[in-house]
DNA sequence: TTTCTTTGACCGAGC
DNA sequence: TGCTCGGTCAAAGAA
């Protein structure tokens, strides 16, 4: 079994030449980076400066490219299309710092919830439901990283490093971790890469490219799903990417895509905060309520897609003429929905992760409708009380209506129970699972933010549990995770997999965690005794996250996030602050918090006869946050 | 002629 | 009460 090496990235943005602290760590010596080293805490974050573990040349063009392109090097959201980032894969994907245990399926980590591609994409923070995709955020967590390491290179957090490595020699590390992988995973994957640095290499004006952004910018998407799903491409996409572009045709049609509905647009919209008009969709089938709303960035590349309703109705067959949206069936040849229960599909999608299969019923546009789709529907449909959406009520309405009873926060709402958040940068949520299962039952777009906010719910029966997840506005690398609710239930254990189980330091709920991830680099749910007392918020790790909120937990909110005085998080943190702060008040603080980080632990976790390691890092300033909050 | 898209106007909720 | 905003309608135009 291959051992569990890993390496962060204090910088938390650029394994490149920024004046970065480098926190790597190696709990087997069989560590197969020799790159990466055993150091101390103390002596990696003293490393500023150091020579970049990797050759960086690649990286400083690109660095300068994005810079050029950009403006700025910071990711612009909205003005720069996140798909649209020249980002060029990082040599080697951040997965080869993680060996899965045996017995622990990647699908499991695709399938967490809070696992996605942390490009400048915008995928839904929670698409588990896209596990071939879910591979792409160990090469374009890098992007992310690359394009805002101006950002933050004066910063010392933690997130993880990218490698200087090839993605084959990834794949292989997968392959040797006993890791269940799919030929089509890797090839996916490796598609992406290939994609993407093409992408890079041949300038943004490729038909192909904007194809692939599109995708890329809409991964929890039907209409992305549909095309990566493509039977052609699942075994071979790169290749067919290689071999095309006549296999793509115009620019519009490769602008389309489908999620194998038929939809009419009924309306488009300025909406406020976005330069990007809305397009309003709706399912053509008759008496078919399911609605979807379509945000395009001036090029025409999607930004974002919100489903409302489910189908009522049986998948048209692709042959039909599409709309708008879709047509892309045709060349892409869309996988024909076996079962066009979306509800069904979502829990098919569920389980085939959780066997570790990955195979095209994962990502059917059936599938990958039902995110944000049925959701609604499914949860309207057990409604009867307070628990639904209401299709007819009011949106704002019946978001505040739900926040009242759930407590989960909603446009307008005032909810007394004000929910935990749980804060996360992509280097973490990329490998990350709470290791609990959980089921999607609404997303929305919430103001202030473009990125949808997608709502779960602990699938164990009659677990209150539910969380929301969203990308912050501000920087997409950063997940926001809110909890509401106490699991009544142990971890379980994580599918395809036996009893794996860890003791979870955080969960005095659950004696016997099995352990969805094996690496968990969620310092931002330790932090230090100190921290944690003057922290209003109890932080607990994230794969045990809903931890009772004691009725004297005051919670922590958005809010406390936002403001730039709120350290109240470790590891990682530095990426997100980055995000909730405006840019000049980005560098005092970081500067500071640079100085008042240290170190608290290095934990590393045994697992299956492997050690995970987690450094855990905590800032002086947490009692800013408690100030903050008042 | 049909189907679909565009777009300004309208409506209702929230503030 | 008026304004803002998101969502929808429906006429007109395009394909």
């Amino acid at each position: 079994m291959a051992s569990s090496s890993g390496s962060l990235d204090t910088s938390g943005n650029s394994h490149s030449q920024s004046s970065n602290n480098y926190f790597s760590f190696s709990t087997n010596s069989s560590t197969h980076y020799p790159f990466m080293t055993s150091s101390s805490f103390t002596d990696l974050l003293a490393s500023n400066d150091e020579e970049p573990i990797n050759d960086n040349k690649s990286n400083s063009k690109l660095a300068d490219r994005i810079a050029e392109r950009t403006g700025s090097g910071v990711p612009k959201f909205k003005s720069i299309p996140p798909p649209s980032l020249p980002l060029s894969p990082p040599p080697i994907s951040p997965s080869s710092y993680f060996a899965i245990p045996a017995g622990l399926s990647p699908a499991e980590l695709l399938d967490s919830p809070v696992l996605l591609n942390p490009s400048n994409i915008l995928p839904s923070p929670t698409t588990g439901t896209f596990p071939a995709q879910a591979f792409n955020w160990k090469s374009s967590s890098g992007h992310i990283q690359q394009n805002v390491k101006k950002e933050d290179k004066n910063f010392s957090d933690f997130s993880f490093q990218q490698p200087a490595r090839p993605s084959a020699t990834s794949s292989a590390m997968f392959q040797s971790s006993n890791s269940t992988i799919q030929p089509g995973q890797q090839q996916t994957w490796g598609h992406q890469e290939m994609v993407k640095q093409d992408e890079f290499a041949s300038g943004k004006s490729s038909v192909v490219k904007m194809e692939y952004n599109s995708n890329s910018m809409q991964r929890f998407s039907p209409e992305i799903a549909a095309i990566q799903t493509n039977p052609q491409s699942n075994n071979g996409f790169q290749s067919d990417y290689g071999n095309q572009p006549q296999q793509y045709q115009s620019v519009r049609e490769q602008r389309r895509s489908d999620d194998g509905y038929n939809w009419r647009k009924y309306g488009q919209k300025q909406v406020k905060g976005s330069e990007n008009p809305r397009s309003y969709y709706k399912c053509t089938y008759p008496n078919c309520p399911t609605k979807k709303k379509v945000e395009r960035s001036l090029d025409g590349q999607i930004t974002e897609i919100v489903y409302k309703g489910s189908h009522n109705h049986p998948k048209p067959q692709s042959t039909r003429r599409s709309s708008s949206t879709g047509s892309t069936a045709s060349n892409l040849a869309m996988i024909p929905a076996p079962n066009s229960n979306s509800n069904d599909i979502q829990d098919q999608s569920y389980v085939t992760h959780g066997s570790g299969q990955m195979d095209s019923s994962v990502t059917t546009p059936e599938n990958s409708n039902s995110i944000g789709d049925d959701d609604f529907d499914s949860h309207k449909s057990k409604s009867g009380g307070g628990d639904g959406f209401d299709e007819d009520e009011p949106e704002a309405k019946r978001w505040k209506r739900e926040g009242e009873n759930e407590g989960i926060s909603a446009p307008g709402s005032r909810t007394v129970r004000e929910p935990r958040v749980v804060v996360q940068t992509t280097s973490d949520i990329d490998i990350l699972d709470d290791g609990y299962r959980w089921r999607k039952y609404g997303q929305k777009v919430v103001k202030g933010n473009p990125n949808p906010r997608s709502y779960y719910k602990c699938t164990f029966q009659g677990c209150p549990v539910r969380k929301h997840v969203e990308r912050a506005s501000h920087d997409l690398r950063a997940v926001i995770t809110t909890y509401e609710g106490k699991h009544n239930h142990d971890v379980p254990a994580a599918r395809g997999s036996g009893s794996r189980s860890l003791p979870d330091p955080n969960n005095n709920n659950n004696n016997n965690a099995a352990m969805a991830t094996a690496i968990r680099p969620s310092a931002v749910n330790h932090v230090s005794d100190n921290s944690m007392n003057n922290n209003p918020m109890r932080t607990q790790t994230q794969r045990a996250p809903p931890t009772a909120t004691s009725e004297g937990d005051m919670p922590f909110t958005l809010e406390m996030l936002q403001s730039p005085g709120s350290f109240g998080f470790s590891s990682g943190f530095g990426n997100l602050m980055g995000s909730y702060m405006n840019q000049s008040s980005t560098e005092e603080v970081f500067s500071r918090a640079k100085r008042e980080m240290e170190v608290e632990s290095f934990w590393p976790w045994i697992f299956d006869g492997h050690a995970y390691a987690i450094g855990y890092a905590g800032y002086g300033g947490l009692n800013e946050s408690k100030k903050k909050a008042g």
